[in-house]
DNA sequence: GTCTATAAACAGATAGAC
DNA sequence: GTCTATCTGTTTATAGAC
């Protein structure tokens, strides 16, 4: 059913495999995936994964590994320093808007997606490499935004707990997307349906800085 | 480091054999799980299996049909009437406040909070008996008390994903769990916890609540 | 209905030729 | 570095005794 992306330019057997293990732990888990497969689809053979990566397991973490390098070279980091309240209202509803579109549409994110996904349902050994790497940074930069337009101290727990609630509804309607799409009467979930779902979100997020900022 | 809670007062192989694979499949997911685990923890031999649900997927069937049917019967529904706005309000907040902890404090909600999590990850098969028979009158009944109080149509698409961003931030907290810990500097997710996170959904929607009733 | 024993396929890891 | 062939253990499913 999922159009057949060819997988990234193979740049060596090593990448092959990363790119490959990344497609099918995200389209089927990582229990579920066989070795033999992974080796299959990257055109080469099943020893060379434990040549590599000393086995299935160290292969899951070059993935988790290569997820977060290649997210932090495609999200520059902006310097963040000290906003007004309407230059940081802009650009946090900017990155959540990048966020949901990321999230939910998948073709721009490849197979990314897909295995952050699964390796947050399955609290797969790689999220701590994720977590550090990545979400916490992100997470941090969120909350700087956040504190910049209603005053409130940017590390304290109303406001991480906020910007876990809007960051929680992205990452929800990816997750149980064909549910939401079932009883919604979409038929699938394409640019338009993201639209809405993304719409809805940073409506949401306006709607808790508001009440933020009037306690 | 789970609380080895017993298994359900076992009524029978067939009961023992639920029990069991609930438990497994919702700790380690299902391609994971073996059905000679399933069985030793059942108490019985891996025979049965194939015996009383014809193999391994008709068990996780059979799993997702116990979920449901325990689900529906602890949930009572009530008549939800016309009510007024405020009423409503309150209804809902008692709704979101019962979700919110028993998704989030498991021990209540035994083994079946984490194999619905599971099967929502893995997409599994059995989610479509769940959507069915639990999600979706749950999301209708969501929506009916979310249109008194804001005077919306209730099945309009923003009160559905209103709805569904509420129920998507309980979803998230449970999911993401040990990375919200981590990142709000809880050692684990207790009573206080759960208190923190649920006054705070409870906030989001009042401040969604007030945003969709002033458009 | 329950069980033991076994079948047949498959898993991941590795030895060793090239 | 890459590959074939193989080892060892495990998987689900089933045959057949009780």
């Amino acid at each position: 059913m999922s159009t057949t992306v060819p997988l990234t330019a193979p740049e060596g057997t090593r990448a092959a495999l990363i790119a490959a293990a990344m497609r099918l732990f995200g389209q089927q888990g990582f229990a579920a995936t066989s070795t033999r497969a992974i080796a299959t689809l990257a055109g080469t053979n099943v020893a060379s994964i434990s040549y590599h990566f000393g086995g299935k397991d160290g292969l899951r973490q070059a993935c988790a590994d290569e997820f977060s390098r290649q997210i932090r070279s495609a999200m520059a980091t902006p310097p963040a320093h000290i906003l007004s309240a309407d230059a940081a209202h802009s650009q946090l509803h900017a990155a959540v808007r990048r966020m949901a579109e990321f999230m939910l549409g998948s073709p721009a994110a490849g197979d990314m997606v897909p295995f952050l996904i699964r390796e947050l349902g399955e609290n797969g050994p790689g999220l701590t490499a994720i977590y550090t790497e990545l979400m916490e940074p992100t997470h941090r930069r969120f909350c700087a935004l956040w504190a910049s337009i209603t005053g409130q101290a940017p590390e304290s727990d109303a406001v991480k707990l906020s910007v876990f609630s809007t960051i929680g509804q992205i990452f929800y309607f990816r997750m149980a997307g064909p549910l939401v799409a079932r009883r919604m009467g979409w038929a699938h979930i394409g640019a338009a349906e993201i639209d809405a779902i993304s719409i809805q979100i940073q409506s949401n997020l306006d709607a808790l800085l508001v009440a933020a900022e009037r306690p």
